[in-house]
DNA sequence: CGAAAATTTGACATGACTCAACTGGAGTGG
DNA sequence: CCACTCCAGTTGAGTCATGTCAAATTTTCG
């Protein structure tokens, strides 16, 4: 059940045995239904959440009631709201599962604490926020320098296995337009082809 | 010469004098005339850099020749390409000098010895990638959610300061409309109040 | 002062949005 | 198995925000 996780900590650091065996004590299994939420508007987020199985999507809800998605989550991903978890201000995320979905979760006691029994791991997460940063600041250039349809291209390019799991519907709050829109440049790059 | 930068330490984390000495043999400080590239599209990004003095703009060249802004940066804050800096890749940023600038640079080598020498300093730099990602992510739900004359605002409210030192055409191509939308933009705020 | 850059303004084009209707599949209950 | 609903997706018509191109005006700075 650990060998995700523990698989991911190895592609950045080197941990011994017993260090390994620090990690795996501190974090919890939790299995959540296909539209269950994991973190609701106004909660405060207590966990930094590693997904094991299934399919998540963190999204704001706007002043008319859009919803604006900020992040996917696959297998092998992390997810929650880094600003909620580390201020304790509550979220203004919502975070529900697409799909049947297992984490392993930790709280920010037990990560404070993992830093100092295991200081390595303070760099394991600098490596994954810091390409978490570059993904951001990638995501931003694209919103700026091209049209909607090139951002969705982009999309199913990187992601090419989230267009089978995830509704256009969805994708189109992803990349900041409307399903009809999204519908609309769909079929016109059918028609390219 | 470091207060600056030690100051800025201070926020995060707590450092003996001894450690307060080894960082600052560490950086070397250099100074650049405006209009000065700091880096260079195509150049790999040999330093994190910390502003002391000045005002730099970090933007990106599209396809069709605008420009991108992706960062703005003023006294106290860190600038510099984090993905060509760790990968090695060459950048595609370019940096200029928007004033006379002066900085603290540290180059990968040092960086390294340095979290080496000083492990709380991966502290302080994830704390600061952290805060660095969660505006990332509020510029991009910014970006989905409100139209170009809110996001106007939201820029001259959250930094008061730079409407002074940079020019409309640049905070346009942080916007990401162009200088002709702004400044229509900015006439109807101007009829509003 | 004079050249270059920034800003503003006008006319028009276009991409994306809204509202509304329609289609087709998935699930539900009779 | 059929009728029904629900939801995602598609399509059409009209509107609005923003872009493009061009020109006039103002500001900056050597």
């Amino acid at each position: 059940m650990f060998e995700l996780l523990n698989a991911h900590f190895k592609k950045h650091i080197s941990l011994s045995s017993e260090e390994e065996e620090i990690c795996m004590t501190m974090f919890r299994q939790k299995k959540y239904r296909k539209h269950q939420y994991i973190l609701q508007e106004g909660e405060v987020c207590r966990y930094e959440i590693f997904i094991l199985k299934g399919c998540t999507r963190s999204y704001e809800i706007g002043p008319n009631g859009q919803e604006h998605t900020l992040q996917f989550g696959l297998e092998g991903w992390w997810i929650g709201d880094l600003y909620s978890f580390f201020s304790g201000e509550p979220s203004s995320l919502n975070i529900d599962c697409l799909e049947a979905t297992e984490v392993l979760q930790i709280s920010k006691n037990d990560h404070e604490e993992l830093y100092r029994k295991v200081p390595k791991i303070e760099r394991y997460f600098r490596i994954l926020i810091q390409n978490a940063y570059v993904a951001a600041m990638n995501r931003i250039s694209s919103n700026l320098s091209m049209p909607a349809i090139e951002r969705y291209r982009e999309f199913i390019e990187r992601y090419p296995d989230m267009e089978q799991r995830i509704s256009n519907n969805q994708i189109a709050s992803y990349l900041g337009i409307t399903p009809q829109s999204l519908s609309r440049v769909r079929s016109q790059n059918q028609k390219k082809k």
